[in-house]
DNA sequence: GCCGTTTTCGGCCCGACTGTTTTCAGTCG
């Protein structure tokens, strides 16, 4: 029976694809995948909500009769439309449509023609030449559906983390804007969203003429294979396997190409949408009255496109259609927390335990960066893989500290433990010990499959704890590497909000835990957060701002965050009442 | 199948590029 929410997306995914296949009405098709979309982004556990007899229509695409259907999937484990379905095409022509160049059309024919019904199929019948011999199908084509499948196999095609896409991004962006005629430069798409993870890259270079920056791209050391060329639009695959569109576009439409193709692509069906509602054509190239097609109203600015929509400017981070809308008309757009805001980090390590570098070497780096505060957090003896404190080595750490303050300008640490939460729920450290602390990290590192109850459980127990400061990451998610952990993050966020401890947005590359959603929940439940680094060397103190991006994106104002506080205010808040 | 400060019926975003074609369908973002 389908518990998750990826598993119950999952299944009105491959209905969709299944339908449109058959040829079924493509709104409707659109509609499960809109229904998918929204299922699989949602932080509340469907399956909860359907417990609680909840009102599903509530949420974005689901209307009474989707409604009905995820309460029999999550009652039964049945979706009756996909059985019946199945029962007319064969359930493996959806695990099809991810072949790039493959889309419901082509699976059908390949299907009707060669009775191909499964990858494997697709990868006999290419290799014996007989696709190229349907209708509309080539040569190119047929070799296009071998590298796919191989690439497939080889296990590739995941989305790259932020941190990892930004590496590739910046030296390009710079490399492209060296390019004769480029005006203004930027990197649009999920990262311009800041989405934790991206799938490719989308540059947008205005400038007169595209010809220069076009043949500057497709001629970066770093292609190995140009996919597609235009004057308009070319895409490029680079030795890391990334992939990466420039679309080049004249300064009067940069605004309305930036908004475009920074999306997402449910944000802009939506501000395209109130564009029709109010007369107007809005494309790539700017908006355009209708009838009359010449010259746009609008588009040198995003502040513009949305003006003509009667919108003040969204920030891209919260262009997910999320209600950021509805909330932009009525004026209640939340001020975004910024990476200046911060006066400090509160979670770090030093070689005292697993990291790189020294107390003293920690204190001058987040001078330098600017900070009021840094709390030094190492783990716990819990944690002996990393030499993890006892008691009696954290209190001569603490006398450390005492002395570096003395000496110290600027910036202050604090004393902390990145304390284990252990099975039970206790925390790795004596009472009296975590008393003369001025905050704490409480982490789990061990015990990740814990059944969900029991998890939540565990963790609300250690919050009891009047020593338990901040939950540090989370979910305990390693992204593309190790799923979160089964947690009913709605009870747990309720329970951080009753007992005045915040929740821990780490700024880890591989981390970036809370997510998105969960920071919008935390917010609507009154639950505090804390943006962290989780520094383990000197360096990792400059991660902070994909911290920021990813409260931003869970609507996060300054006001939500401890850490925007000066050093009194956070003592007092970290003293929870 | 969803949705509604024009609507409970009749709409539903829009353009570029490719491959397979001689004018365009399919796919993608």
């Amino acid at each position: 029976m389908p518990v998750h929410n990826h598993e119950i997306a999952e299944r009105f995914t491959r209905l969709a694809n299944l339908l449109e296949i058959e040829g079924e009405n493509p709104y409707r098709v659109r509609a499960y995948r809109n229904a998918a979309r929204t299922i699989g982004g949602l932080s509340a556990n469907i399956a909860d909500l359907v417990s609680e007899e909840q009102d599903l229509t509530r949420y974005p695409g689901i209307g009474k009769d989707l409604a009905a259907k995820i309460r029999t999937l999550v009652r039964s484990g049945e979706l009756p439309d996909l059985t019946e379905t199945e029962e007319r095409v064969p359930t493996e022509l959806s695990d099809l449509m991810v072949i790039e160049g493959l889309g419901p059309k082509g699976v059908r024919a390949l299907y009707k023609k060669l009775n191909v019904d499964s990858l494997e199929d697709l990868e006999e019948a290419a290799r014996a030449g007989r696709i190229h011999e349907v209708e509309r199908f080539g040569e190119k084509t047929e070799k296009a559906i071998l590298e796919e499948i191989e690439k497939i196999r080889s296990g590739g095609k995941k989305r790259t983390r932020l941190a990892d896409a930004e590496e590739v991004a910046r030296p390009l962006v710079a490399y492209l804007a060296e390019a004769e005629g480029v005006e203004a430069i930027e990197v649009a798409g999920s990262f311009r969203r800041r989405k934790e993870t991206v799938g490719d890259l989308d540059i947008l270079a205005s400038c007169g003429d595209s010809g220069p920056v076009m043949e500057r791209f497709v001629t970066h050391e770093d292609v190995t294979e140009v996919v597609s060329r235009g004057s308009t639009r070319s895409t490029v695959r680079l030795s890391s396997g990334m992939d990466v569109d420039l679309r080049a576009i004249h300064g009067r439409s940069y605004g309305a190409a930036l908004h475009y193709f920074t999306g997402s692509q449910a944000h802009n069906i939506a501000v395209r949408q109130r564009g029709l509602e109010r007369g107007y054509k809005v494309n790539e190239y700017g908006i355009f009255a209708h009838d009359r097609d010449e010259e746009p109203v609008a588009g040198a600015t995003e502040e513009e496109v949305y003006g003509r929509v009667d919108l003040p400017w969204i920030p891209p981070e919260l262009r997910e259609d999320r209600g950021e809308i509805q909330a932009a008309e009525k004026g209640a757009l939340p001020r975004l927390v910024t990476r200046k805001a911060l006066r400090g980090d509160l979670h770090a390590h030093t070689n005292a335990t697993d990291g790189a570098d020294s107390l003293r070497d920690m204190a001058r780096a987040a001078a330098e960066a600017g900070h009021e505060y840094l709390a030094i957090t190492d783990h716990s003896k819990r944690v002996s893989m990393a030499h993890g404190l006892d008691a009696d080595r954290l209190r001569r750490q603490g006398e450390e500290i005492d002395r570096l303050n003395e000496e110290l300008n600027g910036i202050t640490l604090l004393k902390g433990s990145e304390v284990d939460i252990l099975e039970d729920g206790r925390l790795d450290l004596p009472d009296d010990v975590l008393a003369g602390l001025d905050v704490t990290v409480c982490s789990i590192h061990y015990r990740f499959n814990l059944p969900r109850d029991k998890q939540t459980d565990r963790i609300i127990r250690a919050m009891d704890n009047p020593h338990f400061r901040i939950l540090g990451h989370p979910s305990g998610r390693a992204i593309n590497e190790r799923e979160p952990f089964e947690l009913d993050m709605e009870r747990l966020v309720e329970a951080a909000a009753e007992r005045h401890c915040a929740l821990e947005v780490n700024a880890q590359p591989a981390r970036l835990d809370l997510r998105d959603m969960d920071c919008m929940l935390a917010r609507e439940r009154g639950a505090k957060l804390v943006l962290s680094t989780d520094a383990h060397n000197t360096y990792n103190l400059g991660l902070l701002g994909y911290a920021v991006d990813q409260a931003r994106r869970g609507w996060a104002e300054a006001g939500d965050v401890i850490n925007t506080r000066g050093l009194e205010d956070l003592r007092a808040l970290l003293r929870r009442g």
